[in-house]
DNA sequence: GAGAAATAATTTGCGCGCAAACTAAATTGA
DNA sequence: TCAATTTAGTTTGCGCGCAAATTATTTCTC
C-alpha cells in the first residue's frame, strides 16, 4: 500500500516528463521550437509530404492538436501545407528548404539532451522499451 | 543513427505519459478530477495543511500551475485556502471532511490503472525506478 | 529601525492535449 | 443516382505547465 506519490508509476513517469520537456525548452529555444514542433519536424525529416491524418499517426499526436501546431510551423517558414490533388480533404504538409535545413543542425540534440542524466546508455535504452511498451498496451483497443 | 521517432526515449516517454493520462481521464471524471487535481489531493491525503509551497515541493508542480488548480478544488468543496498565522505570505491548505472521504474511494485507482497494461509487476516497478532516477537526475542541480 | 534583499503566492501570456462540435469532401448502398 | 454514412481537417472550450512579471510580507543588514 503506498502512500507516497513517489511510490507511483504514473507520477514518476509524469514528473520525469514534464523535467525532460523542461530541460529540452532551453535547447530547442535556439531552434525557435517546442517539443512537439519539434516532434513533427522530425516526422517530417524522415517522412515528407504527408497528409495530417498520417503525421497524427506518426507522431501520436491529435488532428485538433496538430492543426495549429502545423499552422505555426507553417508561420515560420518551415513547412507548407496544400490541398492535395487526389482527395480534396487532404492537406499535403511538405518541408520547405529551411525545413530541411534544421535537420543537420539538430541531428544531435537528443544525445546531448540524455547526456545530461547520469543514466547508463543501457538503461536508457530499458527505459525506451518500457514506454514503449506501456504506451502499445494502452492503445491498443 | 535514429531515424524513427520510437527510437527516441524521449518521445517514447512523451508519448507514454500522455497515453496514460488520456486512460486515466474517464477513470478520474468519476471523481470530477483531473490527474493534476488527483496529484494535489494525493499529496494532501498523506501531508494535510500545508502551504503551497510545500504543496509544490510534493508534487513538482510550479507555484504558478499550482494556484489555479487548488482554486478549482476549493470551488469544489474539497478543501479550503488560510492565510497563514505565523506568516501572512503563506496560505495552509486543508482538506475538507468531503475531501478527506475521497480517498478511501480513490485508495485503488492507480493499481485499476496499471492493470489495464499487460506490464507485470516486476517491468512496472523498473519503470517506477527509471523514471524516478531520470527525473532526479534533470532536476538535481 | 529603515532600506534592501529574499520569499510566498498570484497573475499574465502562450502553447499544448484533447474531447466534442462542426464543415466539407468522398464513399456507400439502396 | 442521390441520400446516408464515413472520412479529413478545423474550431471551440477548458485545464494544464511554466516562464516572467507583479504584489505583499518577512528577513536581512547596515
Amino acid at each position: 500500500m503506498s502512500n507516497n506519490l513517489s511510490d507511483n508509476v504514473c507520477f514518476t513517469l509524469y514528473s520525469a516528463t514534464n523535467a525532460l520537456i523542461r530541460a529540452f525548452r532551453p535547447i530547442l529555444e535556439a531552434y525557435d521550437l517546442t517539443y512537439p514542433q519539434y516532434i513533427v519536424m522530425h516526422s517530417l525529416w524522415y517522412n515528407n509530404q504527408v497528409s495530417l491524418k498520417a503525421l497524427s499517426h506518426d507522431t501520436h499526436l491529435d488532428s485538433g492538436t496538430l492543426t495549429p501546431i502545423v499552422k505555426r510551423l507553417e508561420a515560420k517558414g518551415l513547412l507548407t501545407r496544400q490541398v492535395s490533388n487526389e482527395d480534396e480533404r487532404k492537406k499535403v504538409i511538405s518541408l520547405t528548404e529551411q525545413g530541411m535545413q534544421l535537420k543537420i543542425d539538430a541531428e544531435e540534440l537528443t544525445a546531448k539532451l540524455m547526456a545530461r542524466s547520469n543514466m547508463s546508455m543501457e538503461r536508457i535504452e530499458l527505459l525506451r522499451e518500457l514506454t514503449l511498451e506501456l504506451h502499445t498496451d494502452l492503445t491498443k483497443d
